[in-house]
DNA sequence: AGACAATAATTGCACTCGCATGTACTTGCA
DNA sequence: TGCAAGTACATGCGAGTGCAATTATTGTCT
């Protein structure tokens, strides 16, 4: 065996715990999130996403970029966004310098459900965390989890 | 802002970042494993999986023990099961003590597809962790998935 | 100005998923 | 033994997703 082969077991192991633990938590979140405030993680996420551009002054993440953050492709973001418009929570607009682009604000009522949610995405966070924490291979993702802080701001690729 | 809700936001922003990694890393994976050998990520993790379990004797998997170890429903593992069953790579066969459960076998089409297969997947592996490294936010995770080796071998929580 | 390529978002379609339910088999208890 | 409760897998169904094709708008080249 090459010392290649050995480091893509390595990293394969390494991927499948990353994997795992994406699936755990996310399964907590969906729950929680459902079964609370008839919200989907991703909506959450969506939601979470869009209420942070620019703070005060409403959004401007076109679709395509919006479908980035989210990790969708861009027709499920379009049917994303099209759901939670359905519901008021969120509200489309033109672009005026560019028709073709859309952008999205958070509607008050969004707002409110958002800020209703978060305290349980947050508890049901810290809940999948430790139990997470329990399993070996993933402990050491869970502690990158909680190492990384606010301080890393955004940038893209 | 109380303590509590700085650590909350660490925490969503670890989670965020872990979430988007996973994204990217199964999309290309996806994609590589699509092309290249007509199979899903998730495909290729089951026949992964199950190929892995006591080497040389066959497989010692229940169908519920199988949906924990990919991350899926009960259902939706039935059904995987049942396609690549149908292709030829899997086979099934019920326990001997206990006519509920269902045992898994890769058969031989599997592993040689598998064997072609895993080239591939690790290739894209590392590539995508190229990728995601130039990006702040997400090269701690990157270098999680790097550290971790197979010495850290099963053990359910 | 007029035509053609490029970009942004939406829609049609086939596929996979989870939940709730159904079926087969086993275990516990009278 | 016989019947209820429990476990393991499979199936019906509605919902969400990605890919490919479509529509609307902008930029560019002659």
């Amino acid at each position: 065996m090459t010392a290649a082969d050995t480091a893509s077991i390595g990293l394969a192991h390494g991927w499948y715990a990353l994997s795992l633990l994406h699936g755990r938590i996310e399964s907590h979140l969906e729950r929680a999130l459902q079964s609370g405030h008839d919200l989907s993680a991703r909506e959450y996420s969506l939601l979470d996403v869009l209420s942070h551009q620019h703070s005060g002054e409403g959004g401007h993440l076109r679709m395509n970029q919006v479908a980035d953050a989210v990790v969708l492709s861009q027709s499920a973001t379009t049917r994303l966004v099209t759901r939670l418009e359905d519901r008021g929570l969120l509200s489309r607009y033109l672009c005026a310098t560019d028709r073709r682009g859309i952008y999205t604000d958070v509607t008050p009522a969004g707002l409110a459900l958002l800020a209703e949610a978060r305290p349980t995405h947050d508890a049901a966070l810290r809940e999948a965390l430790d139990q997470a924490s329990a399993d070996p291979r993933l402990a050491p993702f869970v502690a990158t989890v909680e190492t990384v802080d606010a301080a890393g701001e955004f940038g893209q690729p």
